[in-house]
DNA sequence: ATGGTATATGGCTATAGTGCAATATCACTG
DNA sequence: CAGTGATATTGCACTATAGCCATATACCAT
């Protein structure tokens, strides 16, 4: 293979990178969850929630505990949460940037030049 | 809008979901760089890396400045780079888990039952 | 059978890569 | 200093592939 690590981290970011996927993970962050708790997340069809995570299961981002007939879901690896909160952390210095910018704009507007 | 975060995040996660895309982050992490410096990073078209370019510049990941004909890009926060340390440690967690299993099974293949 | 999950298939949209044209700036040269 | 060419970067149109959702079907333990 050429460059695992690179390829490892593209998949990473890809099984991250959707909305419910993403729901669902940081729902895990309390600890393991039944397939049906993580379906009820997503407003789309209970065969969709499966097929997310069977995603995150091939990519081995999540483990499946089966207990009788309900399976239980499980975060692989906690460092994931740290990239979750990373991304938070994005987000609102994304939006604080914003603000800035929209404030000098303002600013510069009720200025005589 | 829905929920503005995690949309965020799912778009944030999007945008390094591709081996190129990651790669010249990667290098951006030494600073500013120019598009023709980035661009020989990839071996694809130099029209491939400006869409790249322009995909992460879209999302507001990385910033343009033009001098001349010449444009340097670099990331605009830098907690983007604690998002690709993080995937690089899950990469040797895993490798780590997979070795183990490997060696386990040898093992158990050994073992007189 | 039934309940809880998983997989297969088809249609639709999104994304990637390529080749080529367009624009902008700089460096010459006449 | 107009004209020409070289370089840097982007935009567009096209084809190919990948991802998402929904429907239908299969599995498996009770």
């Amino acid at each position: 293979m050429k460059h695992p690590l690179r390829l490892f981290k593209a998949e990473l970011f890809k099984a991250l990178a959707h909305p419910g996927r993403l729901k669902m993970l940081e729902a895990l962050k309390e600890g393991e969850k039944t397939v049906s708790e993580l379906q009820e997340l997503l407003d789309s069809e209970p065969a969709s929630a499966s097929q997310h995570l069977a995603e995150l299961r091939h990519k081995n981002i999540v483990h499946a505990r089966k207990e009788g007939t309900t399976v239980f879901y499980s975060v692989v690896d906690p460092r994931l949460f740290d990239i979750l909160e990373a991304g938070r952390e994005m987000f609102n210095n994304h939006v604080s940037r914003s603000q800035e910018a929209l404030d000098r704009d303002k600013t510069e507007a009720g200025t005589v030049r």
